[in-house]
DNA sequence: CTGAAAGCGCTTACAG
DNA sequence: CTGAAAGCGCTTACAG
């Protein structure tokens, strides 16, 4: 038979009832070592994968996670929209319901469910301990003291982009980002400040250009910067978006990318940076990491937390200093 | 009881079995016109919704809706990233399930779904012709001949922006859109030109201002514009979006909105046209619209299609001319 | 620690 | 045209 293995078809296959197969499953206790071994094996062999449908059935609803997002996030973002799908598909999966949480007054989240998701999140976020206190499973997108979390290696990312230019011989280089209180942002930043100095010591001059996050903003933010007469060989845009805006403005001065100037993004997000040398983030990966730590918050394990790697990808923006 | 009411809830109610109640919710036939009657006012009465998960249990899997955009869509757009969204609820809702549907290399559907949603088209899309051959229920986003399709009302919308900006005493207003085979762009502009001859006679001088679709091209439009010379005391823009690079490029170049030039935009979106006075499309109802003519299309009911109204929203963005 | 059995809310042959 | 009943794939008291 090659239907859709049941749950029946792996007790068979482990000579066991339904209901331990069941209890496996669930990560319930009170299952004997071998008998879970056992189990794990046979569905492991059966390839098995639980109907949502039936479980959400026999349990009465889906398990709720509430997605809440602090005030000052943008949703409608490229970055936002690839990460929200990919998550919700990662929830389905695993039958998970996503709901999208609105605020209350106090900007703590207006509704509780089985377990939350937080984005957007800055230093001493009050959602936290607001959360925590009511004992829901928590997940964070960034970095934060006392819960599970899960971030992209900012830092690293940073230094990676700006190590790619000076490699190829810029010294010259200007980082376009958004407000620095942002936590990705500020460790891409300083990412970015250490390998210059690295490279170049004390005489290194970090170049800070901060605006609007948007492509629009990049874009404004490097014009202003060009008429203002400052001088840089590269830029590390601190996202794809930006970087988009930075070679619009570069171009409509007259600079070619990257015979000029040189320009590496952040994300590597599909129909945005798609031609850009980029700091690649899985976002994929990231998604299917909050979704295991959520789970692990579920079943009560201990607090962990992961920095998800980037890397460098080299494409059409950047070229040796001439 | 306030629990969740069942279909036995409602067979008990009806008077009937929870089979016949069954064949009402699915518009089986074969079930007396009384007996239909009946069980439908029992539903209302108890305010009953179908279990998804039962039902899914059931049929042996959710019904596959597939949403298919075309290659030169572009997905990671606000506009586009609200209206899946609101469609995905709206699908869930009656319990089926959306999924992404790949291209084929001649840039048909990889894969055939229950039903189908198609996003992007312009004039002669094979697509539909292909989807109609193999008797898929197929719904459009825009507007074609032929097939169910639901579409805002472009035409009137682009009247009304212009005819609100000719009251106001412009008489120069200028129109940022995007390429014009595009068949929203196309029918906006339309509608601007129609207003300014109407309002203007023969001396109406329409002038189009065409560049990418983001604000990132509505800036940089509007900017080669006005270094060129270019005259006016208005501007329709053809999105949100658009209109946000407009009143970007205006104020780099030290015209105040409104003061010097208004400025109107299209589409009402949250996060980016909410202090725009702008053309609103209730995306909500345009999602909810195509799942009322998807269901019809899964149920065989003869074909129809559905302009979705629109409607001027005046905010700060628009003055009377100095 | 594990099995047998009932139940979650629906659909659909099968009878009548 | 309609009802009684089995079945969809799970979970979970209840026994043992």
């Amino acid at each position: 038979m090659n239907l859709k293995p049941t749950i029946a078809d792996v007790a068979k296959e482990a000579g066991v009832s339904t209901g331990t197969v069941s209890r496996v499953i669930n990560a319930r206790d009170g299952v004997k070592q071998v008998t879970r071994d056992n189990v794990l094996a046979a569905m492991e062999r059966l390839n098995y994968r639980p109907d949502q449908a039936a479980r959400e059935l026999a349990l009465g609803g889906p398990l709720r996670v509430g997605l809440h997002i602090s005030a000052a996030t943008k949703r409608l973002t490229p970055f936002f929209t690839l990460f929200l799908e990919y998550l919700m598909v990662q929830l389905r999966t695993d039958g998970y319901l996503l709901e999208d949480i609105a605020s209350q007054d106090d900007g703590m989240p207006a509704d509780i469910c089985d377990a939350m998701v937080l984005f957007g999140s800055h230093e001493d976020d009050p959602r936290i301990d607001y959360l925590l206190q009511q004992g829901v499973p928590t997940v964070l997108l960034g970095v934060a003291q006392g819960v599970r979390w899960v971030a992209p290696d900012d830092y690293g990312g940073g230094r990676l982009a700006t190590e790619h230019l000076l490699r190829l011989g810029h010294q010259d280089i200007a980082h376009v980002s958004g407000l620095m209180h942002a936590q990705a942002f500020f460790n891409r930043y300083a990412g970015y400040q250490d390998a210059l100095r690295d490279a170049l010591g004390e005489t290194a001059q970090p170049l800070l250009l901060e605006g609007d996050t948007s492509s629009l903003g990049g874009y404004r933010t490097v014009r202003r910067a060009l008429e203002a007469g400052v001088n840089f060989s590269a830029v590390f845009a601190a996202s794809d978006e930006l970087a988009v805006g930075v070679i619009g403005a570069l171009e409509d001065a007259g600079l070619r990318v990257p015979t000029d100037v040189s320009v590496v993004g952040f994300d590597d997000l599909p129909e945005i940076g798609e031609a850009l040398t980029t700091v690649r983030q899985d976002l994929r990966e990231i998604a299917s990491m909050t979704v295991t730590l959520l789970k692990e918050a579920l079943s009560g394990a201990s607090v962990r937390s992961q920095v998800m790697p980037v890397r460098l990808i080299v494409r059409g923006t950047t070229t040796r200093r001439r």
